[in-house]
DNA sequence: AGCACGCCGACT
DNA sequence: GTCGGCGTGCTC
């Protein structure tokens, strides 16, 4: 996997380009030779176009400029000066405009940039432009902006009189209690939609003031360091003495041991020594809670990068990282994109959380970006997590990573009792069985807070007709609809396509049609039935899909207002619900018999993690695991021994059937709007990875012992011999997505630079093909799931 | 991906 | 007689 980017077999990008001349330090020296450059476009071409270079100055890799494009001008980016080209002469054309002196990207990061280009076989042209903000994408200038501020002037009365100006003596109001800082006029225009008149006069009456703030967000410390357990103390110790040289650690502890803490004391340390630090997170679990917290902890500037973030705050916060302004970074995903100019630690929270995986588009891994940033820059890197990957696991053993293990809870809270409940022949009233309801109503009157977890928006996710047969299938999609009760609708949980509850079969016209299954909408409604004395919270993409919504149910949660929670996996992350003292788990079983090799491992990790919301503080937690595979060996593992032992188990099962982390896997992906033509056109790839097998010769002997399959799913074809197996084409879990029918091959070798060559070699083929462009396809290396 | 060029069907 | 369908070719 990815991460093994520490070995030798992976590095040829970074360290075997022959005379790349990535250093700066060796353009500058020949100033003279610069007459062409060699740009990075954004198109999905997978190479860079030559351009004459019409500057005295030396063009500078990571420039940023402007060029002619077939009949269009684009950004593109400098990837290499050159003093000679072989595109004839007739066909060069000259760099329009170069944006900066200085290279937008810097050569650490635009060294990180081609590697990963090459590893997920990705146009580099569209690896930058992931990279960059979208507005320095665009072409805008990489300015600081200045922002625009109010606060209130030394010649400000104390008070005005509302009466005739409400909004004006709102907006005052407004300004006044921001302080000498000031406010943005961004906030203002919450007060009222006409706030622009009245403030102009009440900067005319010189009450209010106008100002731009050129210093930076800065933060002081609030909160204290808190006192560290000795097994925090021992990893706190591990790693800061690290510091200022490349080492990879996982830190290995249950929920609530206090990661977090170790973060915090880290970075403070990593800033007093004068230097950046990037902190990694889920999208899910970068909150304001989370920003609050390091906010309250750590003195310095500190910003964070997210998807919610509009344009030009992300563009204000990345060169505020670039210009090594800001000391902490905190973002998601593509925050490992970040130029840091000063790093000196990266920390990744949630490592094994399969949103740090780009799922479309340029599909990297962000953990694995990560990793090779930090061995670049030589500085440690820090994965936490409660259940850590099995790829990190696997890179623990083999002695890659340096594992730090929290056992206990801080402020010795004890692990909560986890318990199965076999479901199978009782009575469950919405499916959910009497023990469970009992233990609900116990830990309710004895003022504990009750967490049901169901990974399944909705009401029911099916609606079938008890004469016919027929469910409610989706128009453009190979699955059911869901039935949303409350707004009365069928939805697609695929594509998002939606139409109205029909009063009777669709098919067959009985009235007899029922929901079968369950929701967490259907949940919340039982609940509400079976203890109307309690206030039941449901928390999912559907009950927080407004803006604020979700800050506010999180608040209630938190507080304990409301006594029972109901929810799909937001619930299981990363939030702290200091009340819960029982976690019920409807439904264990789906998921932990995925078609994907992956579901048994994300199952059992988001089952702790749920679990983990159980019994914080001072009260032991209970959490109840319904299902109706009670002998499943692998949950028995999970409940009664614990994720560790549960991930070994897993481990065992990758090994025996040859399956990541110990082989490396790609999945080609095909899709298209007419049945069939995704899978012919895998099948030519795969006839010639059939073809590229048998030539390159010689092979050597089988080191992959041989297996029936490695996937759950019929292979249509088992090609194992040699180092190189391909499986398929198969049609996806889902067909037809969308109205689109879509087909996948997966390739399984035992080395990486087997899986990688022939990778390449697939795509060489691909991208000059005419097949190719009658289908969609995609080159997904180190796929986190199936899909 | 864009964006053009290029030949064949229904229309102001 | 043109507008416009998407096949195929190209972008330094």
């Amino acid at each position: 996997m990815p991460t093994e980017i520490l070995e030798p077999e992976c590095q040829p990008v970074l360290d075997g380009l022959p005379d790349d001349g990535l250093s700066l330090d060796d353009h500058e020296q020949d100033v003279v030779g610069t007459a062409f450059v060699q740009v990075a476009v954004n198109s999905p071409l997978y190479r860079l176009f030559d351009y004459a270079w019409p500057y005295q100055q030396v063009a500078l890799p990571g420039q940023r400029v402007t060029v002619p494009f077939g009949r269009r001008s684009v950004i593109g980016i400098i990837i290499k000066a050159t003093d000679s080209t072989e595109v004839p002469a007739a066909k060069i054309r000259r760099v329009a405009r170069v944006h900066e002196a200085e290279p937008l990207i810097p050569g650490d990061l635009l060294e990180i940039l081609r590697w990963a280009s090459r590893y997920y076989q990705h146009p580099l042209g569209e690896v930058l432009a992931t990279a960059l903000p979208a507005n320095l994408r665009k072409g805008e200038p990489a300015e600081q902006l200045k922002v625009e501020l109010y606060r209130v002037t030394a010649t400000c009365p104390p008070t005005e009189a509302p009466g005739r100006a409400p909004i004006r003596a709102a907006l005052l109001e407004q300004i006044r209690e921001s302080g000498g800082g000031g406010i943005e006029g961004s906030r203002l225009s919450s007060i009222s939609r006409g706030w622009r008149r009245p403030l102009n006069s009440l900067i005319e009456k010189k009450y209010v003031e106008r100002f731009e703030r050129e210093e930076l967000p800065v933060n002081r410390a609030v909160d204290q360091p808190k006192q560290l357990s000795d097994e925090q103390q021992l990893a706190f110790a591990a790693v800061s003495g690290a510091l200022g040289a490349f080492s990879a650690w996982l830190l290995n502890g249950v929920t609530g041991s206090g990661k977090t803490e170790i973060y915090l004391q880290l970075i403070d340390q990593v800033l007093k020594g004068g230097q950046q630090v990037l902190v990694l997170v889920p999208e899910i679990s970068l909150t304001p809670q989370l920003l609050q917290r390091f906010q309250r902890r750590l003195d310095g500037c500190l910003v964070s990068l997210h998807s919610a973030m509009n344009d030009a705050e992300r563009t204000q916060n990345w060169l505020l990282a670039a210009r090594g302004k800001a000391d902490v970074v905190i973002g998601t995903r593509s925050a490992v994109f970040t130029p840091m100019p000063r790093l000196g630690l990266v920390i990744i929270d949630e490592e094994h959380d399969a949103s740090l995986k780009q799922q479309d588009g340029f599909r990297y891994h962000a953990r694995d970006l990560a990793l090779l940033r930090a061995r670049e820059r030589q500085v440690p890197v820090l994965l936490g997590s409660a259940t850590p990957s099995l790829e990190s696991l696997h890179n623990v053993e083999v002695g890659r990573f340096s594992e730090l293990l929290l056992t206990r809870r801080a402020a010795n809270a004890m692990p909560p009792d986890i318990a199965l409940l076999d479901i199978r022949r009782r009575g469950l009233q919405e499916g959910m069985s009497d023990r469970l309801i009992d233990r609900m109503r116990e830990h309710l009157q004895a003022d504990g807070q009750v967490l049901i977890f169901l990974n399944r928006r909705g009401f029911a996710p099916t609606l079938i007709c008890n004469d016919c047969g027929n469910t409610a299938i989706c128009n453009r999609c190979d699955a059911n609809m869901t039935v949303h009760a409350r707004l009365n609708r069928l939805r697609c949980h695929h594509c998002g396509a939606e139409r109205g509850i029909p009063a009777v079969c669709e098919s067959c016209g009985s009235a007899r049609v029922d929901r079968v299954g369950y929701g967490t909408e259907r949940i919340e409604e039982a609940l509400n039935t079976l203890f109307p004395e309690y206030l039941v919270l449901r928390i999912d993409r559907d009950s927080t899909r407004r803006k604020g919504e979700l800050q506010k149910h999180l608040h209630a949660a938190t507080t304990g207002e409301a006594r029972i929670l109901v929810g799909t996996q937001m619930l299981a992350k990363g939030h702290h619900f200091p009340n819960v003292t029982l976690v019920g788990i409807i439904d264990s079983d789906r998921g932990l018999y995925g078609t994907d090799f992956r579901a048994a491992e994300q199952m059992g990790q988001l089952i702790m993690q749920v679990a983990g919301r159980a019994g914080r503080e001072q009260r032991r937690g209970s959490v109840l695991v319904q299902t109706r595979t009670p002998d499943n060996q692998l949950l028995r593992t999970l409940v009664f021994e614990g994720y560790d032992k549960f991930a070994r188990a897993l481990l065992a099962e990758r090994k025996e059937g040859g399956l990541p982390p110990y082989t490396h896997v790609c999945l080609l992906r095909a899709e298209a709007q007419t049945a069939n033509i995704p899978a012919n056109f895998l099948g030519k790839i795969a006839d010639f990875l059939q073809a590229y097998t048998s030539q390159q010769q010689p092979l050597r002997q089988n080191s992959l012992q041989q297996h029936s399959t490695p996937i759950d799913q019929n292979p249509v074809e088992d090609n194992s011999e040699g180092q190189l197996q391909w499986f398929g084409p198969v049609p996806a879990p889902i067909e037809r997505l969308a109205g689109r029918y879509r087909s996948q091959l997966l390739v399984i070798a035992a080395r990486r630079s087997i899986l990688n060559s022939a990778i390449v070699a697939v795509q060489e083929q691909l991208s000059g093909s005419a097949d190719a462009r009658r289908v969609r396809w995609s080159i997904d290396v180190d796929p986190v799931d199936l899909f």
